[in-house]
DNA sequence: GCAACTGTTATATTATAACTATAACAGTCA
DNA sequence: TGACTGTTATAGTTATAATATAACAGTTGC
């Protein structure tokens, strides 16, 4: 898994991280019941903090992405252990509302912005 | 322009009223040429610090939305004056690419994501 | 058991962001 | 002049982000 994290993003380095890593499942880069890089390894290779990825570990954790077994290490759940809940759609399409009206504003009809996500959903084939 | 800001939401204050004021534009509830409230109308109206009102105002203009002119007040631009440039719209794609590969591990196919943009374009149908 | 690895917790520190409070300054306009 | 605009300055509080070190606790293979 490549992850590059950008230093002097608005975007805090943990939710950049967490980012990455769902993107990877996403992509099937990483599949079911693999193993994450322990904390130390991640940090060390990234240049950050132990507590930055632990911080993004657990909450991908209590969003049902990755299960924590102490002692052993971080393991991508399957699919059906975060597939969406209604709370899940609902955030999901209220962030789609706001990129919407912020797009509609500049002029670029829903037409653009489908394409736009047709064109996220092919980049993102994998068999996972 | 009836706006309801969230004090325990994890999304801060400013950041909220940018994307109500944003939402508001896209829908035609303001126009072009219109007036926002004043600085201090607004933060007395929602309980909140005149200068968080005025870093929303602030921001705005530098993104186009809004002139602010010294001694007279906060007024709309006109569309042309927001529209997206290239950078305006990698920004955006950037976006939804994040919340498409979340959509996708969580098992939304293309058509549902498309069908919540097309929610959010109908619920915006103003004539601006 | 020991060593080497896991995640976890505790404590502390630094830096920055977010928000508030108050006051004064400066431009606009009837 | 007075009442409204946005702006700037100063100060303080609170929360978040990120770092640094150390110790604790569970897992695993030798």
């Amino acid at each position: 898994m490549i992850i590059k994290l950008l230093l002097d993003s608005d975007i805090p380095l943990y939710q950049q991280l967490k980012d990455k890593i769902v993107y990877a499942i996403a992509t099937g880069e990483v599949k079911q019941g693999e193993q994450l890089p322990s904390v130390r390894q991640l940090s060390s290779s990234l240049s950050i903090n132990l507590h930055t990825v632990n911080k993004a570990y657990t909450q991908l954790s209590v969003e049902g992405f990755v299960t924590i077994l102490k002692g052993r290490g971080v393991l991508v759940n399957t699919k059906d252990m975060y597939a969406a809940s209604d709370n899940d759609r609902k955030k999901i399409f209220e962030q789609i509302q706001t990129i919407c009206a912020e797009a509609k504003c500049r002029s670029l009809d829903a037409d653009e912005i489908i394409n736009m996500c047709n064109k996220a959903y092919t980049t993102l084939k994998g068999d996972n």
